[in-house]
DNA sequence: GATGAATGAGTCTTCATTCAT
DNA sequence: GATGAATGAAGACTCATTCAT
């Protein structure tokens, strides 16, 4: 890859590190592309350059955050490790990955609001697919005799809520960092699946 | 109260519950004050013969939801039961509510993006009274014995996360009601805190 | 009517006029909304009660231009007489229309460039009743031996670039007012028709 | 000329030809430079060494446009044969020159629109320069006995604006071919001329 | 009390133009 | 000469808010 195309990967990664801080804290809407560009002193013309519309921003943006989700679940779900160890890791990784990332989730959770067409398919498609991984790793310690058996998808549901819910709450400045934080936070949350 | 004065307090009323559903459905921004108006027959004149403006408007219905909420939640924390009954019902209640009114903690959970001045103060109040409640029904358990020690308030903050975002996945057309929804997940958050 | 629906009218018949002589003199693209509220002396965001957007309230000035040019050509078809005066009437009405309403027909002519759907649909109809019209009476004239025979659209389309063109080139300021130049331009125009 | 100015002349030509095309297609505004770079494969940036701004390269487009009909125009004034087969002869080369470049007069029609300044001026004058050519070659026919009398300007008028609609109406895919429609449109004008 | 109408500030988006490399 | 990147002014459109009737 030439300079060039480096420097341009780095400056869409910096508009979209931009771009999810500003709105997982004020908000997609309250959110606006002269926000976005003041933040890293450009002007809201160029974003245009690097994206046709807030929808693509925006998009591009889930995606990452999602595929990303998604790629380390998958990792720790092909791990050689009991179905607790497994759902443990996700959680500490899912929360370590939010909170440092500052990344809302307001996105991923209503993508209607913000997307149609085939971002949207994809979107929902994304959404899914984390899901399912989670699901699957639930599933398997109910059949393995480790985890309660129950309702997967409520467990599953509460669990996201949970964790997404604590870019709201977690601050910097409070008596935990990040990993005390996610690691408490996961030990709490697994007492909801084992025996 | 006169009539006159009981038709206006069911205007405001009515008011307040399309805006409320309509804002759990589309979000602040996205909820506009013709939407509201037009969802009741009104013109969006009308309402601010009711509401001083949007934020007034919001702020009514934050109050309103969350000093029900903390009624609700203070009525169950004065039941002469013991802890894991009062947490348990205060989750199914909370949840019930908020399925059934359909209304949002988009507001309650980022106040200082819709609310300035003496209403943020209110509000971050309120919110604050209703973790309190929760809090001292916590950490009664945890002085009985019944509960498991642990840290409070991330307890709390994952409890409440699971809780409202049930609201983005919970579908009526589902193949669980709004009571078995809640009770369901009042069994598996339960867990949580149990020894 | 009551009195508040004939005054929405009449604004609405204001504003059409405004817009259809400001697009005829600078062109679509050049004529913003701006141009047209200033003209009237109304802000911007008038309009936007009025219609919908500016393809809505350029549509609207069409179909009314055209539509009443329809309505006066079927008129005059109607009429009791031969067909050459009635081509010959159909020019100088068609003529005198366009050069008092100073009304354009740039849109008109290129349809596919500003309406898209259904009210593209509805020009293209519009535009093709028009020019049907035109035809019977060619036709017609053609039939009774009045006409000499010919290739009746390339006949037609000449005569309809005839006409129109004169809105680039008419001036108020010019030795003819604007019946002179209808009913010049009109028996100009019949010779290419009369054998 | 050396190689390297006729390289540059070579794509001057290119960029006026995409140029005109477009403009001719969707319309001076609507046509940006992107879109003439885009069609010939350069850069947007590209352009603007070889042409100061898009007035710039229009300018020259309706120069050449215009300069390349009045030469035409004149060298047919300049024929040994009557009025009657030069008029024809040229609304024929017009027409062709027309149809066959595809680029539209809505430029030439509308100059004060576009150019502003020694520009406007220059396009004016060529303007007059083609006109004053047909009303000479229309006067010459009037005076000889050829042509009936009749207002010159009006009937020059309503001759160019019949034969630049024809930009609008033509279509390749029709029954007629450019040459043939260009003539049947020749014979059909003439009558407006002839006594 | 209600409503139609108007307003203006704010937001997204486009595009001609410039310039360093 | 060419190009990628950046800019800023302009224009379409939205919406909370106001107000006369």
């Amino acid at each position: 890859m030439s300079l060039r195309e480096r420097k341009k990967e780095k400056k869409i990664n910096e508009i979209m590190n931009s771009a999810m801080g500003l709105i997982s804290k004020k908000g997609y809407h309250a959110t606006t592309m002269d926000d976005i560009a003041s933040e890293l002193l450009m002007t809201k013309g160029s974003l245009y350059y690097y994206f046709k519309d807030k929808e693509d921003l925006v998009f591009y943006c889930t995606k990452q955050l999602l595929g990303e989700s998604i790629q380390q679940a998958e990792e720790i779900e092909r791990l050689d490790v009991n179905s607790h160890e497994k759902l443990h890791k996700a959680i500490v990784v899912h929360m370590e990955y939010l909170l440092t990332e500052r990344s809302g989730f307001e996105i991923g959770s209503k993508p209607r609001s913000f997307f149609s067409g085939e971002k949207l398919d994809h979107v929902v498609k994304l959404r899914h697919d984390y899901a399912s991984c989670m699901d699957r790793m639930i599933e398997e310690g109910m059949a393995s005799g480790e985890f309660e058996q129950g309702d997967v998808k409520v467990k599953r549901n509460l669990l996201l809520g949970a964790m997404n819910y604590s870019i709201s709450w977690y601050s910097l400045s409070g008596p935990l960092d990040i990993t005390e934080t996610a690691h408490k936070s996961a030990e709490h949350l697994m007492k909801m699946f084992v025996k």
